[in-house]
DNA sequence: CTGAAAGCGCTAACAG
DNA sequence: CTGTTAGCGCTTTCAG
């Protein structure tokens, strides 16, 4: 950092108080338009920007977001962030940026900085290795307003921004087995990630409601690590009464499914119907092309943010708990 | 923001100076050890976090880093900010993302910002409408360091982390030539972009070298609009003379490539033969899997952030115009 | 409508 | 080794 032309500099040159300048600035009523115009001007000219860590310091208040996600080389985030980024600029905020690589000792760490004041909201996705939540209660306590979008916890009432995994996998399972799938597979992340839980509860369901139809079904247990991912699902494939339908999870797990079954020969979708939780963009052009459940990242990253501003902006009147459910669609391509 | 247990609290408290309660939390070696140690577990119970902006003001250093880029929804960037946070969690320092959406107002913008002091130092990823870049200046006027990565500028002598896309585009270019490609055809993006008159004239330059070979080659000018350049490459693909290989020079090309062969059904890689600078795992599992040139993503973000750490850690030792450059590989599948 | 002055929370001389 | 003090640049009462 180096000085800048600052309030001072501009008072000085325009003859005038520094309170004058700084309220000619913030457009004060009490500063006569003409003194607003040369202040403006000078400013302009000097390139004049305030220093926003004065500004921060002296308001208490930071214009400035947080938001911790779990990984951003999956589309979800990336879609994710550029919503929330979009919201803050027209509001004129600023994002900072935190990955947690699903760590819980990380996002504990980086929450409890917060508490420096550094951010005036929070925006969450929580971790997989998170099981409990209450290493958020410290930012309750400050009143730093937190939205959870995506991975939300379910034991706790905040506000959140979610999609229907439950009902999408319900229908999405109830979709393979319509199209003759008996002995359909949930391909299941992180336990403690509430939001597969869920998925995994419509999945299951769905087994329930059509319990007659179903030979046997399956939840198989991936890892993090896809290397690993292809092994545990060409195993599965390899057993007999091996899945004739398999659902998906998240969206890395697309590849190992669909190189287990190129390297097995598995006919897609005559042997094994594949849907997807995925954002791909090329969803479309893999052979066969895809069956995804696409959520709404874009859309649940603006919403997030929306939520976060109003509860910035005006914490009384705000509920604390909305929970805004924006639906994923399933959209049927040729691997089903 | 609310009150936060500040280091006046924490003195009085423990019966010391505020000063000596900074050094001792700083790990001033003016302090004893026994001093430390008390304001240290004090600290701890009290969940004390400085004020991080009450610091930068005081120190002038914001221990923050902007990273500017055009779009996120790319696989590039998201692994290349994965790349940037790595580094900048491991130093200590916060990151500001910002996104230009490709509009050289909005990067001006964001730039001029920066100049308040906000960020310690700059990574940045030219927008494809930035011509000029002359709106830099000011940050070097400032002594802000700047790296720029991936989409850098020719005319000015900065730090830049690049990948060597002229090279291996030619390389590229030479194996579909050599692959029996006569009519070769490189996808273009935006004209002002560096990097994509690298990649250019490296496919330029294997045509040249080539030309006994060659019947006809063809730069296809494509737009910024996945929809608009489907109906781009059909033309060029319903033409006489039409295409038998293929260069994508961005990611995003690739969809509207397979598409058109798709619904044209132009057999890849019998009919045409395709190869797209792309990082998508999904490659793998296209049909037919895709022939990539893999930029080193994650690799360009850390070494991006690393050199930028340099520079503001000791701004005068450093080579202000050191231009890394980390190869891209070419990936062959069956796509050629 | 403008100015003076206090102070946000922290750091860094400097003095003791 | 510890304390005192003067700000960093800005905002905001409160007076005029």
């Amino acid at each position: 950092m180096i000085e800048n032309t600052n309030i001072r500099a501009l008072a000085k040159a325009l003859n005038l108080s520094i309170g004058t300048v700084s309220k000619a600035l913030r457009n004060s009523h009490e500063i006569s338009a003409q003194t607003k115009e040369k202040v403006i001007a000078l400013a302009k000219e000097l390139n004049y920007i305030p220093n926003p860590y004065a500004s921060s310091l002296r308001r208490k208040k930071s214009n400035t977001i947080g938001v911790v996600i779990p990984e951003v080389a999956d589309s979800f985030f990336s879609h994710a962030i550029k919503g929330i980024e979009l919201i803050a600029q027209k509001k004129g905020y600023h994002v900072l940026v935190y990955l947690t690589y699903e760590s819980f000792g990380k996002e504990e760490a980086i929450l409890k900085e917060f508490n420096s004041g550094r951010v005036d909201g929070v925006l969450l996705s929580l971790a997989s290795e998170t099981a409990k939540s209450n290493h958020i209660d410290s930012l309750a306590s400050k009143d730093i307003p937190l939205v959870f979008f995506d991975r939300v916890p379910d034991d706790k009432d905040t506000c959140k921004v979610s999609t229907n995994d439950f009902e999408i996998c319900f229908d999405a399972t109830n979709y393979l087995i319509e199209k003759g799938c008996r002995r359909p597979a949930y391909l299941s992340i992180s336990k403690h990630l509430s939001i597969n839980r869920k998925r995994m509860e419509g999945f299951k369901k769905s087994i329930e409601k059509n319990k007659d139809k179903i030979k046997n079904s399956q939840i198989i247990q991936c890892s993090n690590d896809n290397t690993k991912n292809y092994e545990i699902i060409k195993k599965a494939m390899q057993r007999r009464n091996s899945p004739d339908g398999i659902i998906a999870s998240v969206e890395k797990l697309t590849t190992p499914v669909y190189l287990v079954c190129k390297d097995l020969n598995i006919a897609i979708p005559q042997k094994l119907k594949v849907i997807s939780f995925s954002n791909l963009e090329t969803a479309v052009i893999l052979n066969p092309s895809l069956t995804t459940i696409t959520q709404p990242a874009f859309e649940m990253g603006k919403k997030a943010a929306e939520l976060l501003f109003k509860l910035i902006e005006k914490k009384k009147q705000q509920q604390k708990n909305e929970h805004v459910i924006i639906p994923s669609t399933l959209t049927i391509r040729e691997s089903t």
